[in-house]
DNA sequence: GCCCAGGTGAAGC
DNA sequence: GCTTCACATGGG
């Protein structure tokens, strides 16, 4: 038996968070929006004051889906914290009603891993393989493709280095089953969340592949880390382009930046200004 | 063929 | 400390 719930929240923008490079599981269906969390499949769709969630199985409590949208969080006290500039301005109407999710630690290390010097496009196809050869079937509506849990840490680390590397995701293999092993072996990701947020980076930093811009990918969309700033090449190129015109920039230079200007919430900030340079990048006057 | 992609680790200064 | 380079793979 499925499921039908809806939930009462306004200005959520489901297109532009799910394909804003947080999560990479999400598939746009005819009406909304297919994925996995955890071990249930669901589809979404949102109107102006809602958003609509099905399941393939019958659901007695929705916490998991509210917890990963953030459903409960007040969106209009984020945006009042951000710098009023012209930059932070522009990129909050652009991509209004955009989120950040809260993802399971594990799944997002590993995605975060395999995401190197790839597009997002790619980093998709390579956790699509992962999960399908990997992971557990999960029952989906009759309509859709069949759905896969994301692998165990213990699944992925009785995997050879050549079967990681079939997934696409090259000498990025390694990395991902060191640190599938060291989780295997006992290493908890859970007791991160209750640390100062330089403790837990340096926990994150101590896996294989993982340096600080991954580990920042994680303490942000994972444990909710509200001045974790990823940066990536697309916010330097924000950053540089926004702020700091025809100027040469180190990337200490740019954390200190990020950390004095954005607020107390500059890792939301950070999403926006993402979502927005590669947004912009890529309409019709300025195709790349 | 070229350059680039939600970088990291190791080697060289 | 900082800079440079190799590392797979696919898109444009």
């Amino acid at each position: 038996m499925s499921a039908t719930q809806t939930f009462s929240v306004a200005r959520y923008n489901l297109d532009a968070t799910l394909t804003s490079g947080q999560a990479f599981r999400w598939r746009k269906a005819d009406s909304g929006w297919v994925g996995v969390i955890g071990r249930h499949w669901v589809r979404l769709r949102s109107d102006a004051f809602s958003i609509i969630a099905d399941t393939a199985t019958p659901v007695e409590d929705w916490s998991w889906l509210r917890d990963y949208l953030q459903l409960e969080l007040d969106l209009t006290t984020i945006l009042n914290t951000f710098p009023e500039d012209e930059p932070m301005r522009n990129a909050s109407e652009a991509c209004s009603g955009l989120r950040l999710l809260r993802q399971d630690p594990w799944e997002c290390l590993a995605s975060f891993i395999c995401s190197s010097t790839k597009q997002i496009v790619q980093i998709q196809q390579i956790i699509g393989l992962l999960c399908e050869r990997f992971g557990e079937p999960i029952p989906a509506l009759p309509e859709f493709s069949p759905a896969y849990s994301f692998p165990t840490p213990e699944r992925l680390a009785r995997a050879t280095e050549a079967e990681l590397r079939a997934c696409k995701m090259g000498f990025r293999a390694p990395y991902l089953l060191g640190t599938a092993r060291k989780l295997a072996e006992g290493f908890d990701l859970a007791r991160l969340a209750a640390m100062p947020v330089e403790n837990a980076r340096e926990q994150l930093l101590s896996f294989p592949g993982v340096g600080r811009k991954v580990a920042d990918c994680v303490l942000l969309f994972a444990y909710g880390f509200q001045t974790a700033f990823p940066v990536d090449v697309w916010i330097m190129k924000a950053l540089r382009q926004l702020y700091f015109p025809r100027r040469r920039v180190t990337m200490k230079r740019m954390h200190r930046f990020a950390a004095s200007h954005f607020g107390p919430y500059s890792g939301y900030a950070q999403q926006y200004l993402f979502h927005y340079i590669r947004t912009k990048s890529r309409s019709p006057n300025n195709v790349r």
